[in-house]
DNA sequence: CTGAAAGCGCTAACAT
DNA sequence: ATGTTAGCGCTTTCAG
């Protein structure tokens, strides 16, 4: 097997110094064009390669950015949430010629492990934690060690940082008001967990949206646990209150909801109206076809990784806080017949 | 914000050498139980971490893994199979002290830019790849570059590599048996890609399985794409043949195709039977309740993982296959009212 | 049992 | 434009 060449080697091959083959892989500038040719002429017939943790030790630059998610590790693939987010932020990554640590935990898993791995530096440059639980030590952790972090979500409390979300109030509002304006009276609620940012963020924006129409929950409120079982026990409830609409905050639990109104004997969108959240899962997969708030998950993970970047090059010092629409998107299960503005 | 302290500093502050403290700190052997006592002290006050970067440079170590997904990244993570094994990698990588990076990409994207970072040494200690389709150029070059790799599946041809697979094959077979000592004649088979090692050895299990009860596929042989939208044309067109059961060498195909059966008036499993092969949705996701053949992906990538450190330690020399069992879970769609053995 | 010294492969002043 | 030198923080002989 090949033994893999060093600068000091490729520069002995092309009769000069490890430097200057060094500012030709760097670039190149303050070099003739003669030599560098030369040296990229070796460089190509050797096939040398940078050797990146020595270039890191210098650098204090690992090119590694860690994907921090504390959550259920069983359910945590269960939603297309996670792998849209993954999927935005390697692409993103892969662009800044950056790679993507995975380090997934759930609440028992050994905290001590991840964070030694997470927070000892000179591993990552920066992390980009999801916040779907407070994991408050762990943030704590990170501010202390002064690495860079980038939440997607929001920090319910907990220091100022930089993240990156959707606007879930927004289009939970936005539920509401369309529900209310196809004369919906007995709207009910399927909430997400109140430890999540998002759902917290989604109950208080569909509540002004029912407020905003004159509307009101009336004790019609029921939370899930982001599962579709748990949508459908928690729509099997709510049916006892005869609701004639529910909002249910995401689109698992609105299937599971929209299970829940057929094993009862009710038609969607005749009998009871469903609205969901996430816009993740493609149309045909409900009868009816599911009316949602889509969030931009792609997007968000992207541009988490953008930010991470600009927060490691110090281009931004003060926490930003980064927010994308999220949009109404109406299909047949909340039973507008006819086109509907948002 | 606390600078970070090295050996030299732990070792000034403690009164001695550097050498000592690195001494104490991997393992303590040699040393003198007072001196290793004061070092973990002051490391203890201090708070010291050894840099990783550092360590790397001379142990030629990362701790990094590498996983490579080459895949449509659209249609990724809407399969729950990706999500499972990452989720037995990265349960068995914790518990081994490394961290996980992830390499997605798709056939365009730029392969060169994963090359350089994927088979870069220095980076990663070693790679897992799925042989969800055979990017014979990687492999090639991860062979040339001598990087420890571990397949997940099986390559359908290329150089012999160490590799964790499950029995796709005997899987496959013993549904095609099952369904015919159901009594059934008229079986039909919707395969997964063929350029897959799992379409290929399922379809294969499948056919021997038919031919020990006697029975062939006669021309009712359709190729998904694993989602349940191409099992759901897979099944629209076999059903011209009036099939008595179909084998989906997918579940999210079985889906598919359970939903063809209905939409075509026809009643499963009564006027056909369905069997899927994966197992990785729960039970009550359909109606009738899917027949399976399932397969042990966590512990797949959780052994995947392990079985790279060995290869890594050079404990495993010659490349060393490992395959699990597939069972045969009997539920509602394949039609079997009473309790059946396997 | 401990310290001194060398070096992993690279970058970055500092000379020339 | 190029070479020389000095580390980055750690492990690891090699002496003592």
């Amino acid at each position: 097997m090949p033994e893999r060449p060093t600068l000091e080697e490729i520069g002995r091959i092309a009769g000069m110094s490890r430097s200057t083959v060094s500012r030709v892989i760097n670039g190149g500038v303050n070099v003739s064009p003669a030599t560098k040719k030369r040296v990229e002429e070796v460089v190509a017939r050797t096939g040398y390669r940078p050797h990146l943790v020595a270039r890191s030790l210098v650098s204090n630059r690992t090119g590694v950015i860690g994907l921090v998610i504390p959550s259920d590790l069983e359910t945590l693939f269960s939603d297309p949430y996670f792998g849209r987010l993954m999927l935005g932020l390697t692409d993103s990554a892969n662009r800044m010629d950056m790679t993507l640590a995975l380090f997934l935990f759930d609440h028992d898993s050994n905290e001590n492990l991840i964070r030694s791995k997470v927070v000892n530096p000179g591993l990552v440059d920066g992390v980009i934690i999801t916040a779907t639980r407070i994991e408050t030590p762990l943030i704590d952790h990170l501010q202390e060690a002064d690495i860079p972090t980038v939440v997607v979500g929001r920090l319910i409390d907990g220091p100022a940082m930089s993240s990156v979300d959707v606007d879930n109030e927004g289009g939970a509002r936005q539920a509401a008001l369309h529900l209310a304006r196809l004369g919906r009276e007995r709207i009910g609620f399927i909430g997400a967990p109140a430890h999540t940012s998002a759902g917290i963020d989604r109950h208080r924006g569909f509540l002004d949206g029912l407020k905003e129409a004159g509307l009101s929950l009336e004790g019609r409120v029921q939370e899930g646990t982001w599962t579709q079982e748990s949508g459908r026990i928690a729509m099997e409830k709510l049916l006892g209150d005869r609701p004639d609409a529910v909002f249910a905050s995401s689109d698992r639990m609105a299937v599971g909801a929209l299970r829940a109104v057929h094993d009862a004997g009710l038609h969607c969108p005749n009998d009871v109206a469903i609205v969901g959240f996430d816009g993740l899962i493609s149309p045909d997969q409900t009868v009816p076809e599911l009316t949602t708030v889509t969030q931009p998950v792609f997007q968000v993970g992207a541009r988490a990784a953008e930010l991470l970047n600009a927060v490691i090059d110090g281009t931004v010092g003060v926490p930003e806080r980064i927010i994308y629409p999220t949009e109404l998107v109406v299909r047949q299960s909340c039973g507008a017949s006819r086109l509907e503005g948002s």
